[in-house]
DNA sequence: CGTGGAAGGAATTTCGACAAAACCTCCGGT
DNA sequence: ACCGGAGGTTTTGTCGAAATTCCTTCCACG
């Protein structure tokens, strides 16, 4: 039993960082709801932590925008009203569709070829483990998160990259809130794979139009959810 | 005396974001070289905190991208290779230019007012202190960042608009490191001027064709400076 | 009856010491 | 001579308690 280490243990060298990724699990998951207060007590005694790590990870998950810090009174999960969801669903449009552009402008043949290579991988997975009804099926979301990687990644700016993987990540967090996974009548398939071929056959202006509105329709379906949900979640 | 707390300290709450600033501030004006490893113990006698502030401000930083942590290995200042300034100026573009895109197509009355003034504003200030030589000018640097602030503010996506702040900063620090805050023949206020008057004229590809060369000129020149310092700045 | 202020309680922030990990050096073996 | 490993040293990461700050409550006063 040398090698007594479990592979999360792994991958997180130090307490603070397992706590982190644990902490930031339960926000975008929904499981810590938003504008709840962050006690260190309870933390420590729930997390199993000294109070370092733990305030470690809470200073990590604040410069990432999903806990916000008040100055002497601690830590608190990021609010998530739909007026930010707005700005929020903006930014990503903004920005996703200026590195499509980029990628489309710019982006080399390995660029292509993982594209093209993401797009089929995406294709093979089945969105839900049931065809019933909509259950998660954690490989399609690893593969839709590689596909939207991959369609950005020619854009040789990594800082903005970076950045859309934040945005994605807090875009998670509310459509977990909103809890509502089966977006109703629509074919997503078929949107990724014309958001593919656009941007394969090199036509910028559609394939960014066909971007900003595979986000915004999302954007909107989980701004009345939320909408309707606002307050219900009070701690 | 009763309020013996100064500005600075007012503004600064807790020790660990006062010392969280003065880093910032010592990395970005390059006093602390990229690459530079940041001793946890040398850094408690420097700044006078003790190591838990001083981790604190150290995560901050390294979230920020300014400082990178290897784990179980402690801090150093990031790195700056002329290549990631390329990565950055290039995302600094695409950024901001879909940003002042957005801006001309949606902005309010409010925004070109803003705008307007801001560009007045910063037309009233010298932009080097010694009209012979360049000395630079705190009060030219303030209305400068106000005025591509408000070129963007009109955007309505306040994430993005986060995002391009710490573009900034980052870029201000290669600028720092280049350490050639004059650039030659070059009519910067002109190009100013030129940005502004395209933006309020509501001509987009024109505001953003200008904003782009007036980034990548700059990056450009930096990018030759730094070029030539490589390896000067060793610890 | 409403308002201002002070004391009490709770939470955060900070400190100093302990334990664990990594780095460097040195030694022995091949 | 070179590679591999063990021991010591330095540095990081963690813990629990003390100090400071903030919020709440209660009482006195206008």
């Amino acid at each position: 039993m040398s090698q007594a280490r479990t592979a999360q243990e792994e991958r997180d060298p130090t307490l603070a960082t397992a706590v982190h990724r644990r902490l930031r699990e339960d926000i975008l998951a929904g499981r810590l709801p938003p504008g709840r207060k962050l006690k260190l007590r309870d933390l420590v005694e729930q997390y199993g932590a000294g109070p370092s790590p733990m305030r470690e990870a809470l200073s990590k998950l604040a410069a990432e925008g999903l806990a916000e810090r008040l100055e002497h009174r601690g830590f608190r999960v990021a609010e998530a009203a739909p007026g930010q969801l707005a700005g929020l669903i903006r930014s990503r449009v903004l920005a996703e569709c200026a590195a499509l552009r980029a990628a489309i402008a710019d982006g080399g043949p390995e660029w292509e070829e993982a594209l093209l290579l993401a797009a089929h991988r995406l294709n093979r997975v089945a969105r839900s483990l049931d065809p019933q009804r909509f259950v998660s099926n954690p490989e399609w979301e690893d593969r839709h998160r590689d596909f939207h990687q991959a369609l950005l990644a020619g854009c040789g700016a990594p800082p903005l990259l970076a950045f859309c993987d934040r945005l994605r990540d807090e875009a998670e967090r509310y459509r977990a809130l909103a809890n509502a996974m089966a977006y109703p009548g629509r074919d997503v398939a078929a949107e990724h794979a014309a958001i593919a071929c656009a941007a394969l056959d090199r036509d910028a202006a559609a394939a960014t139009g066909l971007l900003a509105e595979h986000y915004e329709r999302t954007g909107a379906f989980i701004g009345t959810s939320l909408g309707r949900l606002a307050g219900a979640v009070a701690p």
